[in-house]
RNA sequence: UCCCCGGUAGCUCAACCGGUAGAGCACCUGACUGUUAAUCAGGGGGUUGGGGGUUCGAAACCCUCCCGGGGAGCCA
């Protein structure tokens, strides 16, 4: 009996019959030699079969293979330079599990691959393919690095609720429940609860999914998004600049490490993002404006980047840079005004290099009672909605900072595809839900 | 909510001034003992998104509806 190995441990069996279980990503044939690529999730193997070493049947069964085909097949490893995992297998055997049948997505050349049209329908079949299943393990890393680096510096996991009584940000963009007979959203931030949480457990941070019902039909737009959200009593806007600095570094930075493999399939150019290293650059707001104004572009004080103006800031750096201190107009209530400018709050904003945009925003809190009241009530917001959170300016209040990092933007940039709906497994886009 | 682009073979796209539908890939058949997006030869495959109009004649022009894509606003 044949061991049953993965793909990705196959350079261990160097000489020795194993048994892969997987499914058929793409066969060749040259008369008497034929070639089957197999894939198991693990990563991907040439199998050769030649005529003569394997039984006369098995040998003709094999234009009978079909593509996504299920399979077991039993071989032997043999060290091969010209394959692109320095390794192929010898067929002595294999089983049909199930025979696949005219599978909707077409082994197909690069310059056809069928529009997103045809292909988010069949979401659940493309995860197959080989990019979509380089950047799922890209997120898988990008995930797995949040988790570490929070908790190599001691951070607890506080998980937000995804069932909120009111909105964090502007109300137009909820999805709205029923609970129990009264009104309930989706969340759209947790920063709210990781600031109550910060209070109790100093470092903290919270990772879930986040809704907004925005009628974005845009390549930077998903319903449904995953958000990484650290808070920390005591920090000030300095602070979290510098933590987002060396948070974005690190993730880059594994997955440089564990996935380069998955990048060169994705074509990304890794020199690129081997100069993610700090310090980023850091420019104020004023700055941000001069940059644009030298280039020549309209814009005025006051306003908030378009995509166009992020593009423009980042493409003046090689590494991402940090906007801090907006002005305070375009900034909702629980940032922290400037001390020294209160035309302006202590926030921040990371823009991705590339023209990637946005990937993080953060700032320091309003943790003055006073002023926080006065903010609630110059924009009108229910204070009844927010009587907890205002308590937390009550009892033992301190200046606290945060951010959050939005992975799939994150993943887009540093895998270099074009668009959101690929770096998650199942997008939800404007108006659609399927599958 | 608004603006722009598109819909022709399973997929990606052609089709000149309006003149009667074509290629590559996929698929099927055959050839090939090292292919890497294999290659070569042959084959099948179309109510040109729906409806209406103009015209001797419409894939093309006009109206309308449907569907898809991109962008603005808003944001991560």
């Amino acid at each position: 009996m044949a061991k049953w190995v993965y793909i990705e441990d196959l350079k261990k069996f160097i000489g020795e019959e194993v048994e892969i279980r997987g499914w058929l990503y793409n066969k060749r044939s040259s008369g008497k030699v034929k070639f089957l690529i197999l894939r198991d999730g693990s990563g991907f193997v040439q199998c050769v079969m030649v005529k003569g070493t394997v039984s006369d049947e098995l040998f003709a069964s094999f234009k009978e293979l079909t593509l996504e085909s299920s399979i077991v097949l039993v071989g032997v490893v043999r060290e091969e330079k010209r394959a692109p995992g320095g390794v192929e297998i010898d067929v002595k055997d294999y089983k049909i599990i199930q025979k696949a049948v005219d599978y909707p997505i077409p082994k197909v050349r690069e310059e056809n691959i069928p529009d997103v049209g045809v292909l988010l329908p069949k979401r659940h079949l493309w995860l197959r393919s080989k990019k979509q299943w380089a950047l799922m393990r890209i997120r898988d890393t990008i995930e797995k690095g949040i988790e570490d680096f929070f908790h190599e510096r001691k951070f607890v996991r506080i998980d937000s609720p995804i069932l909120t009584p009111s909105a964090c940000e502007g109300t137009t963009t909820l999805f709205k429940t029923d609970y129990f007979g009264e009104p309930a959203y989706l969340s759209q931030s947790g920063q709210l609860y990781v600031e109550a949480a910060c209070m109790a457990h100093g470092k903290v941070y919270c990772f879930g999914p986040t809704f907004r019902a925005e009628k974005s039909k845009t390549r930077r737009h998903l319903m449904e998004f995953w958000m990484v959200e650290p808070e920390i009593a005591f920090y000030e806007l300095d602070d979290i600049m510098s933590l987002s600095e060396e948070f974005v570094e690190y993730l880059v930075k594994r997955v440089l490490e564990e996935r380069e493999e998955e990048l060169h399939i994705l074509g990304r150019d890794l020199k690129k993002l081997e100069k993610i290293k700090r310090p980023f650059a850091r420019i104020t707001y004023d700055e941000a404006v001069k940059i644009l104004k030298d280039k020549g572009m309209e814009f005025e004080w006051g306003d908030d980047f378009g995509g166009d103006e992020e593009t423009a800031i980042s493409e003046a750096f090689e590494t991402p840079v940090i906007v801090h201190r907006y002005p305070a107009k375009i900034k909702p209530f629980y940032m922290k005004r400037d001390p020294e400018n209160p035309d302006v709050v202590l926030n921040m904003d990371m823009l991705a290099p590339e023209g990637y945009g946005e990937i993080i925003g953060g700032s320091q809190r309003e943790d003055d009672y006073d002023t926080l009241l006065k903010r609630f009530e110059e924009e009108n917001l229910p204070i009844e909605d927010y009587k907890w959170y205002l308590d937390l300016r009550k009892y033992g209040s301190v200046p606290h900072s945060g951010f959050g990092l939005g992975i799939e933007r994150t993943i887009v940039w540093i895998s270099g595809i074009r668009h959101v709906r690929e770096s998650i497994p199942f997008p939800r886009l404007l108006e659609k839900i399927y599958p």
